[in-house]
DNA sequence: AGGTAAGTTTGATGTGCGTCAAACAATATG
DNA sequence: CATATTGTTTGACGCACATCAAACTTACCT
């Protein structure tokens, strides 16, 4: 077994994979994303993937690793849901990212201002 | 029986009334504040009381004359001890208001692109 | 004092949510 | 092909939540 970790691939090399069912950038409700970020493991997600592509449920990189790997999935979901992420499926593995340019399209510097806001605040993963 | 409503009295006028239990801006989590905007009564009385200090169950202003006056309290609770909002007693009423600066100080700008993404957006209270 | 009005508190109810566990599907690897 | 790996789905469980209704508190009014 390689216990190295599976390496990250940038993002433009990533061509194939399928992009999971996703609302509309039009279609983003704020209530939605304001519902999904107030979890903290959720809210600790959106800090983790404004970093760049991830995978999703490995968990040791996602820093939730005391959950199970179907509540992180759940959790995916439901960002995804809520338009916050986009996933794409590549072979067995998922890779999620920030929707940024739709979230900044809709939302102007909404992104930015909860980034900022949660680097002040710093909030343990439960 | 007095048909007019009651005035709101202007915030400077209000040297009185007993303020309730919040807690310090500095300990202000931002994922209580986002967990009590996700939810749409409450993401309407937090861009109704952005307009300044108001009634609090007084239904008819707040636009929330559907739900039950308990309803409406139990939401003030939510939203005061998330930090979100200020609440006075005077004599029987309530007067609310936004804590903007405790919330400026704390994340900044955070208010600020809420209400403007709130705008856009423009949800109709259930 | 008696009655009315404003909010809170408590209880009850239905619903949704976070979590885990087991089963399942799909893909990679020997 | 056989087996392991990645992630989703389904079911179950407990807990939190949004809501209403009724009781209660406090204050205003005549």
């Amino acid at each position: 077994m390689n216990d190295a970790e599976p390496l990250k691939r940038p993002e433009n090399e990533i061509g194939d994979g399928e992009l999971l069912e996703q609302p509309d950038a039009a279609d983003i409700e704020l209530v939605k994303v304001l519902h999904a970020l107030g979890d903290p493991t959720r809210l600790h997600l959106f800090r983790v993937y404004a970093d760049g592509e991830r995978y999703s449920c490995s968990s040791e990189r996602l820093g939730v690793g005391h959950l199970h790997k179907s509540t992180v999935s759940h959790h995916m979901r439901i960002m995804r849901e809520a338009g916050i992420t986009a996933t794409r499926a590549v072979g067995r593995n998922r890779y999620v990212r920030l929707r940024r340019a739709d979230l900044d399209a809709r939302f102007p510097g909404l992104v930015e201002t909860l980034l900022r806001a949660y680097e002040g605040n710093a909030p343990q993963v439960p």
